[in-house]
This record gives C-alpha cells, structure tokens and sequence, in this order.
DNA sequence: CATGAATGAGACTTCATTCAT
DNA sequence: CATGAATGAAGTCTCATTCAT
C-alpha cells in the first residue's frame, strides 16, 4: 500500500474528547477481561468460547475482536491481567510475624496456598499446561509469569527472615514451591483432598529452608 | 429387518471366528487408543480433535465411535491406556542400590522424573488439568489416577530402605511427591529449566525422608 | 505422528457397497458443482458465499466442506466443470458448411458468441478477473483455462477450411478471439449492446484470416 | 441537544472558514478515492474492505462512510475518480505522427495497450465485471465508462488519420477495441503472455481500418 | 466534520456424532 | 463391525455500518 497516500493525522487536540474516549474503552477492556477470567475459571480453556465472554461481559460478540484480535491474544492478554492482579494483591497481603522462622514460613505458605487456591490462578494453570503444544501461547505466557514469580519471590524475600531470604537460589526456590503446591492442587482436584496440604507444608517448608539445615 | 432372520444366516455359534473377531477388535482398539495418546502428546487436549486418532490410527472416523461411543470416553479409556502402561513399566525400572539412603533416594527420584517427563505423563496432565471444569471426566480420571499412584507407591516402597518405606503417611507422600514433580514441569515447559530439577530433587528427598527426620 | 500406527487397510473388497458410494458420493458433488455454477452465475463472486452451494443443492452447509475442503477449492473445481462442460457441448455444434470461407467463419463466430455469452461462460470470466489478485486461484485456472481454449482451437481447427487452420500461430489466435470476445461481452453488459456484436464478427475474421490476407 | 444554540455559538456565515472547510473535505475526499484505487488495484474487488481505505488514506474508518454513505458509492465515486484521471492523461499523450496509417495506428495501439494495462484501467475491469451482478453498479457505472469511451474516441479520432476517422461507427469500433484489449489482458493474466499482444494490433488495427479497406 | 468503539449479521470452517450400507 | 458421507451446531473472525462525543 502506498505510503505517501497517509497525511500527518496531527488534527485538533480535544484532549477531553479522547480523554473519555479512552477512559470508555479501558472499562470495556476490563469488563471483557474480567468477564474471560470468569468463563475460564467456570469452564476451563477446553470448554471455553469467546462468546463466553461476550455474554458475560455484555457486550456483542464482535467487541472482543475490536478489543483482542482473536482468541490467542485474549488468553495472553488474560493471563496478564490475572498475574498483575495477584500481583497487586501480594501487596496487602500481611503475614503475621512470629518468633520462631518455622511459624513465620507457616505463615507464608499458608499464603502461598490461598495464592494456589484462587480461581484466577487455576486459570493460569489452565494456560500453562495448555502452552505445552501452543507454542505461541508459551512465549506470551513467559514473560507474564515470570514477572509474577519475581515478584512473589520479591514479596517472600522480604517478608521471610533473614537466613531464608539470603540462602542460595532463593528466587527458584520460591519458583519451585509455587509449582509444586500447583501439582499438588491439580492432582487434588481429581482424586479430592488427601491430607497433601499438609504435606505441601511439609515439603515448601523444607525447600525455603534448604537442604543444609536439614541434614545434620 | 428381521432380527431372526441375520441368526439364522449366521447360523450356530462359532466359537473359533468369535474369537478372531474379538481379537480383531481388541487390535483395533488398541491402535486408537495408541493413535490417541500420540495425538494428544502431540496437540494437547485443547487442540485435539477425534479425526486424529481416526487418521493416525489408519481407520475411518467412524470407527472411533463405533469403539468408544463419543469423545469423553476415548479420552478417559485413554488415560486408563496410559496409566496401565505406565504402572507396566514401572516393573522393569531397576533401581540400582546405594549404600545412603540419600543415595538410594535420589536413585529413585530420577526415575520419578524421567517418569514425569515422558510424553504420555504430559498427556495425564493435561487430561487432570481438564478435569477441575469437566467433573464427568474427573470421575473417571479419579479411579485410574489413583490406581496407577497406589502402583506407584507400592514399587517405591519396595524399593526403599525400610526407614522411609514405614514412614507415616508414606502414599501421600509419594503421590504429593509426583504432583511436585509434575507441577515443576509444567512451569518449565513455559519458561524453560531454571536449575529447578535440583530443586524437585531437595524438595522430593524431603517429603519422603519427613521433617521429623531431618531436623535435629 | 506415528506413521507406523497405520495398518495396511486392504480389508474385505465389498465392491458393491463401494461402487454404490462412490456413486451416491460422485451425485452429490455434481450436485454441488451445479449448484455453485448457478449461484455464481446468478450472484456473481463477489457477492457469492459458499451457503447458496448448500442451500441450492439442497445439503447441509457442513457438506459443501467434506467435498471441497474449503472455498478456494470450490471455485477452482467449479471452473474445471465449467470448461469440461462446455468442451463437451462443443462436440454437439454442428457448423453448416458453407460456400465461401466468409461465411464458414461466421457461422463458426456465432458458435463461438454463443458461448461467450453462456452464463457459465460468464462465470468463467468472474473468476479469471478475480485471479488478478489471487494467485492461488489464477494457478488453478491457468491449467483449467488453457485446457479449454486447447480444445476449442482444435475443434475450430477442425471445422475451418484449411487455409486458415494452418496460418501461423492459429492456437494463440483463436485464444485472442475468445477473450476479445469476452472482452466484448463484459462491457455490452455495462453499457448494453452498441453494435457491437458485428464489430466482433468483423474483429475475429480478421485474426483468423491474418493481416497478410487483408492488406493488399 | 438544541439545534439554534449551535448556530449561535457558529455566528453569521464566515466565508473564508467555510471556503477552508470545502477544502480540507475536498482533500480528504481525493485522499479516500485515491486510498480506494490502490487498494483495489493491489487486493481486487473480491478482497477488497472498506478498511483498506481508511488506513491507506490515514483517517477513520467512519470517514469513509461520512464521505460516500456505503461502500458501493464508494465503488462507484472511484470508478469516476479512474475514469476522469484517465481521461485526463489522454491529453497529454502524444502519438507521434507517421507517414503510413499503419505506422500511425500502430502507435495509437501501442498507446491504448499501455492505457489497459494501468492497474487503474484493471481496477475499472473488476468493476465493470462485478457490474454483472450488481445492478446498482452497473447503473453507476454505465454513464461513466460511457463518458471515458467517448473521449477514447474523440481523442483518438483527433489523432488518427482521417480516412480512419469518418469509418461509419468509428466510435463503436474504438469501443470494441478497447474492450477487446481489455479481454485479452484478462486471460494474460491468468496463462501468462502468449504472443498475444501483437494479435491485439492485428485485431484492432483490422477493426479500425475496416472489413472494406481490407478485403480486396 | 472526524472519530473510533460498538454492533450484529453473516462468512468460512471444524467437529462430534449418526446412520445406511 | 467398519465405513465414510452427511449433518448441523458451534466456533472464530470479518465487515459494513451506526452513533455518541
């Protein structure tokens, strides 16, 4: 297409006009995205539609596309959403301090656990394990969640005592007890619960504080 | 038409061909299934779709149905197909002895993840990760999963050195323990390996040794 | 996928049930074709969709798919219909000789008018225009088209006396008049006839009589 | 909201304001229309969206439709806008002259064939074949091509010698010239060049000169 | 007058499933 | 019992068009 036929779209500020322009198309945005969280959290990515979050939403089922493109990028820009908003949730997130290091890492993986529990984060599950064959997929859900991962370790980091938050490795070892505690809530979500939470526990605990303390 | 009429056409039992045609449909039945786990390896459950199996299992689509009756059953006597070769082969697995018990565990713990990691272990995955939004298919999933992790306990225990094997709660650990390692793969297969088989190693040595145990 | 899950199916040969599939399957797609034929000669491409196949053949809109895969291959197969329909009409035509080369040619123009201004001719002319822009569909037409206007230059070739049967590069002429012809018609449709018909008469006996003859 | 506050707040006719506004409509409209040519030109009727409009010509996809109400008087406004800038150029053609009319046809053709084969003259052909089946088209683009041809004729009755010029329906012979021309692009397009641009001169110097020059 | 978000009809296509042979 | 053509519901996505700002 010819370049030169495109004029400089400088044009009028009306500044207020694109204001609520944008403030309008950002709640949209939200309501469709939200209204994604929802369906997938209800019907898992296989049973899931766009049209799904169309009716949730309330909008027509064209709105998705003016917003999203097409599905792929609607799962990716969903699974952002969730992360930043679990993100924003560690936050205010308050581990009650304790005196000995085991009951305050109790404490956090409790955390952790509710973290796993929450339907969002199922949905993310969803995805992940979905991003095994859908490569495209995998590379946008890369960056999300390892943002997120980092910034869970960040907030364990700084909750955690000292001796923890120091001990080598710290960020993957946080990594690698999300993802177990996920194992452990998937493979529950078949057979129902069998006493793993406490073994989750068990197991979290152990990493966090690495295997030197623990062999004598 | 006359149903009578076809018996008297096929005449007295033939006990010789029934048994050829039982065979035969055995055979059948066998390559699709195959043909359905090396579908869903490949494409995942989202993207799979019954002409899959049909084409790779060279037979016509219909034939798929005239086996399993719809979709949900293939993928459910799939995962059946797939634990009980899974749980077979856990008898050739020899795990060579140790004189530590650190040693002798983390001997079985590659085992574990070489198990983890293999294709129709991924396929498991994604049908348990289906299964929270399908509970028909969770139903199903339930016996089978939980037949192949008993499995999986018993050859382990038998295995290990008696101190663990007679661990409290030793089956739920080791099922804890698989749903780790599952859920660290899963991670991994977005984000790449992050140094986390280390982790799965200290994090599984320590489930299955116990708190108690390792903390002087 | 496994290539070597497939069987050999060589089966049981049941010839009369493939032969009667074969047939209801060959009826079908004729249906179709004929279907699509009309559609497009009636709608033109542009406003064409694949729905008026299935309606105006009277199958389910899922149909038109199990034959032709997608729209592209429909239109290619329905222009190979087209010209292999047409090729066969013109076996049928009888030229009346005549006693002056004259007036032979001109009663092999009418033919050739004739057929220039069937509507599956039309719909011939709808697709050559659109494969402009469409490679895909201008490679499927060029062997389809070329095949035709072959056998149109034999046929002509056949009927001409000789004289002009040998000029040189009959074939490319023959090809010229035919799309002059084309030519001709798309813009009489636009306008409505001016005349021109005679004008085309005066045209092609011009190319197949060659420029040598005509000048003294 | 009340329609007389609006003209208050406007003030009595400002002429100049109004002259700038007819100006900047006029170059928006002239931006459309050409953003419209390309666009055919490169995707052809079939393909074509009102979208590629808007982005090749840099505004809104609702400008387009404040300017030409719906796509097809869109469709028509540039079959004119071609038309008109075609007939334009015509002006500035110079056919150098020759002693022999041959020579002097020749070039005439020469210039004709380079007149159809412009991606704009192409854009007309979609049209004019879409025209086929769109009566409110061809409705549209009957005075247009009509107003083109015409000046065809003019122009080249201007320059052709003039024993060519006053042959009884002079202007119906250019007409079917050129349509021939167009024809024999349009199979060109599909099988590639077979030689025959030189049977077009032949063709159309004949249709020029006449049956009676011609035969002896 | 330009804008661009929203619309909703409709296009193409896929797929699980049925059924006559 | 296998076959594979037919089905039709459902899915994703496009597009011309409208309208509040």
């Amino acid at each position: 297409m010819d370049e030169s036929l495109k004029r400089d779209r400088t044009g009028p500020p009306d500044k207020q006009r694109d204001g609520q322009r944008r403030a309008a198309r950002e709640a949209t945005r939200k309501r469709l995205l939200d209204a994604t969280v929802a369906a997938l959290a209800e019907h898992g990515v296989v049973a899931y539609s766009t049209s799904m979050t169309s009716e949730a939403a309330g909008v027509s089922h064209g709105t998705v596309f003016t917003h999203f493109g097409n599905r792929d990028e609607l799962l990716a820009a969903t699974a952002e959403q969730i992360c930043s908003e679990l993100t924003g949730e560690l936050e205010s997130f308050v581990v009650s301090p304790s005196r000995s290091n085991r009951g305050q890492v109790g404490a956090l993986l409790d955390t952790a656990w509710e973290l796993v529990c929450d339907p969002r984060f199922q949905v993310v599950i969803d995805l992940v394990v979905a991003s095994r064959t859908d490569r495209e997929l995998a590379a946008r859900l890369s960056t999300t969640l390892d943002g997120y991962l980092d910034t869970v370790a960040k907030r364990v980091g700084a909750w955690a005592p000292d001796e923890l938050s120091t001990v080598d490795g710290f960020d993957d070892r946080i990594r690698a007890v999300v993802a177990s505690l996920a194992g452990i809530r998937a493979v529950e979500s078949v057979g129902g619960p069998l006493g793993e939470r406490q073994l989750a526990h068990t197991l979290a605990t152990t990493i966090l504080e690495g295997i030197p303390t623990a062999s004598p």
